[in-house]
DNA sequence: GCCATTTTGGTACGCTAGTACCAGAAATGG
DNA sequence: CCATTTCTGGTACTAGCGTACCAAAATGGC
């Protein structure tokens, strides 16, 4: 169900937020009726009334989140000065439109990042949604590399995503998770001239 | 608990062997007590006598499921012919390694073995078992390459690792996801001899 | 201001979950 | 062979879940 009066619309979006911060910090697991209810502020019954079910809810928090990510990306492509485009500087950058900005939750929000994809294999109904936003986030990482000064073709950014993900994922076994470090240690080598 | 009678060992083993079924049809959500004593056609109180609690079941099906992964790659590696290390041919067996034979239910089990990575995220205790597996896998494939005559040193197993599993996770999110499919092509061009 | 529509929020239902309990059966060892 | 340990399995408790329900309140168009 969509609302229908501003005040509405107000209390849904308050939902979507309340449901996108539990997704952030306790995955999809922890996003309940009743716990974005609580978090909004609300009735549970308001959570019913505004989504048909928890995978709308869920949806919903996946595509705020998402698409505030993708805002952030977006943002340091338009300030990027392409003078500044040192390798360390770089490899940092292309981390921090992958993985967030260091200074974030940083570890939870890095898992986030990885949990939606993996839970996408067991709901369907996320695939649509999740093509979006990673064809967005491609073509991100496109532009960047152009405006760098590094023209890449779109194998390459796949190769480089592919390699910084499967750097985080095999990361987050450790006693300690650094994954932000492995990954950065796997991009820079790939990314230094032959 | 552990059990202390030859027959009490074989109905643990039972409860094992259905917890690492359920893990891979249904991933870590599917492993409950109930579904458990069903599957292993052993009443519900069987799964709390042998085990003290949920997560102790989960490790031990972990556990059991990943050490006959293990056991599969050292029959691969004992049985390989160092002649018959063509390109495609081995490209394939390390996949074999990775992902799994082809022939397997493929999807489900593919998906297992990222949803165990990323849950560990969430769940430390599954760490020093995730580690100690992942570091016999990294193991496995330093022999594999040995043996078939393209030594390589640790850091690059990491990144050819890393490069499947990043090609995967990235996979998944496809309306019709072929994970093996996207792996093997990155995994066969980062091989070729440059 | 009136009335149809939308929204609210308290409550309840049916279900599944993890876990506890315990009388009795089976196995074990001296 | 008996005393003690180990095991069995039916049952029940509490908690949390998604969802449904509905009388009352707020809202918006006329």
């Amino acid at each position: 169900m969509t609302a229908a009066t501003p005040k509405g619309e107000r209390r849904r979006q308050a939902l979507v937020e309340a449901a996108a911060a539990l997704l952030v910090s306790g995955g999809f697991d922890a996003v309940r009726h009743r716990a974005v209810a609580e978090r909004a502020g609300l009735p549970l019954a308001s959570t019913t009334y505004y989504f048909d079910s928890l995978d709308e809810l869920v949806t919903a928090a996946l595509e705020f989140h998402g698409t505030a990510e993708l805002a952030y990306g977006k943002a340091r492509l338009a300030e990027l000065e392409p003078a500044e485009c040192g390798g360390d500087a770089f490899v940092d950058l292309v981390l921090d439109l992958l993985l967030g900005p260091v200074g974030e939750v940083d570890a939870e929000a890095v898992l986030l990042r990885y949990e939606r994809l993996v839970a996408t294999g067991r709901r369907p109904y996320l695939r649509p949604l999740m093509r979006e936003l990673s064809g967005q986030l491609h073509d991100l990482l496109h532009d960047i590399f152009a405006k760098a000064g590094q023209p890449v073709g779109r194998e390459r950014v796949e190769e480089l995503i592919a390699l910084v993900d499967g750097a985080v994922v095999n990361a987050l076994i450790e006693i300690s998770p650094d994954p932000r470090a492995a990954a950065r240690r796997m991009l820079a080598k790939a990314m230094q001239p032959r």
